[in-house]
DNA sequence: AATATTTCTGCAACTCAGTTGCAAAGTTTA
DNA sequence: TAAACTTTGCAACTGAGTTGCAGAAATATT
C-alpha cells in the first residue's frame, strides 16, 4: 500500500488530499490511506499544507528536507481550479518575530489564481 | 449581538475562534455568532486565519484595511498554548510566482512558540 | 398606533474531513 | 509451524462548520 501511495504521490505535481488520494487507488480503504500518509508524514516523506479548503493537503518533500525551518517553503492555492502548489524555488525568508516568539513550522499559502485559470 | 461580539473583538490580543467567543457569550446560540462572525468578515471589518487548529480563527482588521493583498500580514500560532497572534508590523513581502500566476490572497502562519511558552 | 415588511435569533439537524477501536488478514521472526 | 507483530477494512465516532425554518425582534409603511 505504501508503495502504491507513493507512486501516486510521485506522479502529481500539485499536492493532494487524502480525498483525491483515496479516489485514485480505488481498492483500498479511506483509514488505511490515512495512516499511510501520517506515518509518511512521521518519517518526513511529505509535508501538510492546510490550503483554506477544508482538507488537508501532502505532498513529497524535496530529496534533502529534513522537516525544518529552513525547508520551508510557500504554497500555492488556486481560488479557481482548487489545485494547491509546492513553490520550492525559494524558501521562506526571516521573519522578526515579537520578542522572545520562537519559529518551528510554518505553513504559509498564497490564494489567487494557477496560470490556467488566469486566462 | 454584533455590538457585543464586536467589543470582545476589541478586547482580545489574540485571534479567537468560533468556540472561544461562544464560550464567552454565555448567553447566545453557536449559529448567531457564527452568522455575525460573517457578517464581519464579509464586511472587511475581520479577516480570517486558518492556524492548522481545526479551529478557524477571526482578528479584527486594521483601520485601514481593505482587505487586499497589501492589507496581509503573517500570523503567528503558538504550538503549546495554542494562541494565535496578528504580526501586523509587517506585511508579507513580494513573492515571485511561477509565471502566469496571481495572488490575490494569503494566509501565512508561523508556527513555534510564543514569549509566555518559551521559558 | 396598527400593520406590514424585513432582519435577527435559537434550535435542531445535517455535512464532511478526519480519526479511532477492533478483529481479521497478512508478514516476519524464532 | 507457531508465536509475535504489522497492516488493513469496516463501522462508528468526533467536532467544526453550516443551513432551514419558525418565532422573536426591529424597522418601515400606512
Amino acid at each position: 500500500m505504501r508503495i502504491i501511495v507513493l507512486q501516486y504521490l510521485m506522479e502529481q505535481i500539485k499536492a493532494v488530499s487524502l480525498r483525491s488520494t483515496e479516489d485514485a487507488m480505488e481498492m483500498s480503504d479511506k483509514s488505511t490511506i490515512y495512516r499511510t500518509l501520517k506515518t509518511f508524514e512521521k518519517n518526513k516523506l511529505v509535508h501538510t499544507i492546510d490550503d483554506g479548503t477544508k482538507q488537508l493537503k501532502y505532498a513529497l518533500c524535496l530529496e534533502s528536507c529534513k522537516c525544518e525551518a529552513i525547508d520551508l517553503h510557500y504554497h500555492f492555492h488556486c481560488s479557481s481550479c482548487q489545485s494547491t502548489y509546492c513553490l520550492t524555488n525559494h524558501n521562506i525568508p526571516k521573519i522578526d518575530l515579537p520578542k522572545n516568539f520562537q519559529m518551528h513550522q510554518a505553513n504559509m499559502v498564497i490564494k489567487g489564481l494557477c496560470a490556467e485559470c488566469h486566462k
